[in-house]
RNA sequence: GGCCCCGUAGCUCAGGGGAUAGAGCGACCGCCUCCUAAGCGGUAGGUCACAGGUUCGAAUCCUGUCGGGGCCGCCA
């Protein structure tokens, strides 16, 4: 199903041959060898660095070597030139037949085609957003709930077993604030001033939280120590915040699969049996850190403190996992999590977190390594920051100055497949700008609108078919003489086509939805320019007049492209459209 | 002081061992009696931050320097 996986098999093939007739010694190690779309597509369609990777070990010229394996590459019927370039590179021209058969292939296959086995069903956790039940999502939590679920996507759709989590930091300091604020909104409910101090959450989301408590309480909570009600406003308070934040990803199109609780790793012997696991393997301690050199921290002072030795596992210093006041540190919690991840038998895990955690991987992956013995790979994505800009100026957030931009504004003013696909337009580790007014703006300038607007292109070719009464589902369109399509701008989408499945083993491997983003684009431009082809050159339009066979056989390739459009905006869980509004 | 990320065209960014380094925007020149011109074709624009190293071959890998951002015990 990979034309370039074909290709290269051909090649290994025909090496081994070389080899049995003693042009190439035997023993030789054909994993470097690769075939790949040439830079510049006038050098052919396939290019091949067989030789040059073979010259060295085989003590031979890797020119030589090159025409031997041309010659045997052209005896096979696929290929109908084969030539040697530059240095040794082997350029490889494949047969009309070859793309044309591409077309059928890509409508038998449909949404499935590119699919990969290359995870060979392993089981990979993805645990992403992990936003604070506090309050709304915000839009900086917005590109890693986008990054992790086409992550995710991209993954399962190359042959991994994936599963989606959302780990709830509902166990620490922050819930407690969360409680006592919302019971300022409980007291406002009933009348009275709220007291929003210094250090709570003043944001209005929490009014209708306090109206439900008093629903549900009445005045019972009233005049009330703390030590009353912490607990049960907490919890109330904790799943009404998750109520929202799982209203908010589903706005987005976000589904997870498991949300994983840090409450419930306190008090079930959790925490205490994963560093009692570390503890056997002689990797905690009780010692003191030195101080952070450079900026001190003011109230520095020497403490005593149970230390994870991190540094067994390629930290640069050892991690407290309990505070002075015997309580554990954020990090205890966070051992436990991962160890459960560990023992329910994932065989990787990703974390998607945001670049300012970026002083905490070291010490995950010490722990994963040291809690797996080194059998599961963890691996952090650490996604960069948005700037946000209104019509081309920067625009600040501050809580207080209540310019605090949330999901629900992104998705209401952009719409969840604009900010989906814009959010995937750019590597997780570069920062990205995003533009309220630009990615509504319907322009080539617009990637969004570009890739729409050429599957809006493939309806608009199959509604004018039907128009014209011209069959136009996909049977019949997989059964249709695909030998009538032969123009070389014709070829050259299919070719694009043929560059899906290799790159989503790419993407896949280097975990970089972007990919995917970037190739759609080159993948319409190549469809906008056969269509604009088709103004000048009445015989490269879709439709042909009175043609049915040769209207088939054109809208079979328009509809190949759909398809594989389709396909990929479904990683990055993107609707495609079918007429542009 | 240490650790992580980044530095590619005027701007925003792809490419991350392979050939003459690409795209969009901006600039300039063209293309609608014709399937959606929300599009297409072309021209101009580069010391891939800098210096060493590895390699048959480096924008890409390694080391260092410079510049930008992030992080660095009792917050999560």
């Amino acid at each position: 199903m990979n034309l370039f996986s074909d290709i290269r098999a051909l090649v290994i093939e025909s090496l081994g041959a070389m080899t049995a007739e003693g042009a190439l010694p035997a023993g030789l190690d054909f994993t470097a060898v690769a075939v790949e779309p040439p830079r510049d597509a006038a050098h052919g369609d396939m290019a091949t660095n067989a030789a040059m990777v073979l010259a060295k070990p085989s003590g031979q010229n890797p020119r030589a070597i090159a025409e031997a394996l041309a010659v045997k590459l052209a005896a096979d019927p696929r290929v109908t030139l084969a030539e040697v370039a530059g240095p040794g590179f082997l350029n490889l021209r494949l047969a009309p037949s070859v793309w044309q058969g591409l077309v059928r292939t890509v409508l038998d296959a449909g949404k499935d085609y590119g699919r990969s086995t290359l995870g060979r069903g392993a089981r990979v956790n993805v645990e992403f957003v992990s936003a604070n039940p506090t309050g709304p999502m915000h839009v900086g939590h917005v590109r890693g709930a986008v990054f992790g679920d086409a992550l995710a996507s991209l993954l399962a759709f190359a042959g991994h077993d994936v599963t989606r989590e959302y780990y709830i930091n509902d166990g620490g300091a922050q819930v407690d604030v969360l409680a006592r604020s919302a019971y300022e909104r409980y007291r406002e409910a009933h009348g009275l001033e709220p007291e929003i101090r210094e250090g709570l959450y003043p944001g209005d989301y929490l009014i209708p939280v306090g109206e439900a408590l008093k629903e549900k309480y009445g005045d019972s909570l009233l005049d009330k120590g703390e030590q009353y009600w912490l607990a049960d406003v907490r919890e109330f308070a904790t799943e009404r915040m998750m109520a929202m934040i799982r209203e908010d990803l589903a706005s987005l199109g976000v589904k997870m699969d498991v949300y994983s609780s840090e409450k419930a790793l306190y008090g079930t012997g959790k925490i205490e049996s994963a560093i009692q696991t570390l503890r056997d393997m002689g990797l905690i301690y009780e010692g003191v850190l030195e101080p952070p050199k450079g900026k001190l921290p003011e109230d520095w002072e020497e403490r005593e403190q149970t230390l994870f030795r991190s540094t067994a596992h390629g930290d640069d210093v050892d991690r407290p996992v309990q505070k002075s006041d015997g309580n554990w540190t954020y990090f205890a919690p966070d051992i436990a999590y991962h160890y459960d991840k560990v023992t329910r038998g994932f065989d990787q895990l990703i974390d998607v977190l945001g670049a300012d955690h970026g002083g905490y991987v070291k010490r995950l992956k010490a722990v994963v390594s040291a809690l797996s013995n080194g059998r599961v790979p963890l691996e952090v994505k650490l996604i960069q920051l948005v700037k946000l800009f209104k019509n081309g100026e920067p625009f600040k957030m501050s809580k207080r100055a209540g310019t605090f931009v949330t999901l629900r504004d992104v998705v209401e003013q952009a719409g969840a497949d604009v900010t989906r696909f814009v959010m995937l337009t750019r590597k997780n580790d570069a920062p990205l700008d995003f533009d309220f007014d630009k990615v509504l703006e319907q322009s080539k300038d617009n990637p969004v609108f570009y890739v729409q607007y050429a599957h809006a292109r493939v309806s608009s070719v199959l509604r004018k078919a039907a128009e014209a009464g011209i069959p136009t589902d996909d049977a019949t369109l997989a059964a249709a003489d695909l030998s009538l399509i032969g123009h070389e701008v014709e070829l050259a989408l299919a070719k694009k086509m043929a560059e899906w499945p290799r790159l989503v083993e790419i993407a896949a491997k280097g975990q970089e939805p972007h990919r995917v983003a970037f190739y759609l684009y080159e993948l319409a431009s190549e469809l906008h320019s056969l269509w604009n082809r088709g103004n000048d050159d009445t015989s490269l339009r879709f439709v042909q007049e009175g043609n049915v066979a040769v209207s088939q056989s054109k809208i079979a390739l328009a509809r190949a492209a759909g398809v594989v459009i389709s396909a990929g905006l479904a990683i990055l869980g993107v609707k495609p459209v079918e007429e542009m509004r």
